[in-house]
DNA sequence: CATAACTTTCAAAATAAAATGAAAGATAAG
DNA sequence: CTTATCTTTCATTTTATTTTGAAAGTTATG
């Protein structure tokens, strides 16, 4: 893996870098390209909007990787545009909330993945024959989309949990560690 | 992506086809190999147990690649060994339930992949500094925290949510279609 | 121990995914 | 309309992942 070198300008801690990269880490492992991780880190620990520029001095990649990956950012809703007046150069965000980074996420992968793998197994259910075979076939398709609709309904219940009580707590709890 | 080629002795019919590429493409978007992806649908959809020899026949695999696939399944706690009284040649299965096949991902993804984001949050929570960049930062880290807790509540949730009477009846529901 | 029947390994080849950077495309301002 | 500034695209190159298949390893059996 590429050092992240420490820029003069937007000095990225010790910290910082360590944290990118285990956000980097942790999405390519989850099917999140690691650049793109890297970024949606580095602007997660970020105080202010950065630049296309700034982004690929900290993380030290080219402009059209940038480029790309901030616009899939977008596409995600894991980051947003900011103008600064006067100014020509577009600059970039990612909202702090946790629970609406999960949120964006969840309901990503929810459109597209869950569901065309609905849609096959709907399609998959009104296969014929009567065979000991197809009727296996049957059943074992029936489960799987139980099993799918199952993972819908988890998805739907964490996209829904934002003001879960108990999730509130836990965050009071952790923060005083 | 290569054809499946249906053999004469382990006939995939149309619709398994369908649903083993299907399997092997949701598989590939959550970073599951696609051939592991297909060998376990495969065996999800036969009857009985299958040899290394027809896994590579019916998917048109190389034997290392059945071999190795086959081998992480068994890892992933996805599929078993099944031996035959009298036989030398290994056969594998996939476990039919569709709860037991979530509850094991999901606790895989957990060891694999979750806990060692904690580990490194847990780490940067003792940052020092108190200027006002490090304070935000150590802010983000909390609420990633929070985050990264929260998901894996709903991981044990989802693995213990087999016994829940709503699964049951969503079951029985979209069973009788 | 020798052979046959399988299984596992692993270096090399094939394939797929991601990154680069120069060129082309915008757009504001003069 | 021109220039300067910034953004986007995309053919190539680089890197990472997956697959192959032949060779080596294993284990039952006579």
């Amino acid at each position: 893996m590429k050092a992240l070198v420490p820029c003069p300008h937007h000095a990225v801690t010790r910290s910082k870098s360590k944290f990118i990269e285990a956000w980097g880490t942790l999405g390519s492992s989850w099917g999140v390209p690691r650049t793109m991780a890297q970024i949606h880190a580095l602007l997660l620990v970020s105080a202010g909007a950065l630049s296309t520029e700034e982004v690929m001095e900290s993380l030290q990649i080219s402009r059209g990787n940038a480029n790309m990956n901030l616009r899939n950012l977008m596409d995600w809703g894991l980051v947003e545009k900011e103008l600064h007046v006067g100014e020509r150069r577009e600059y970039f965000k990612a909202p702090k909330d946790a629970q609406y980074i999960a949120r964006q996420v969840a309901v990503q992968r929810k459109k597209r993945e869950l569901e065309p793998m609905l849609r096959v197994l709907q399609e998959l259910q009104g296969v014929e024959g009567a065979d000991a075979d197809t009727s296996q076939f049957r059943g074992q398709i029936g489960d799987i989309y139980d099993f799918a609709l199952q993972s819908e309904r988890m998805l739907n219940l964490f996209i829904s949990s934002q003001q879960n009580w108990f999730m509130k707590a836990l965050m009071k709890l952790t923060g005083k560690k």
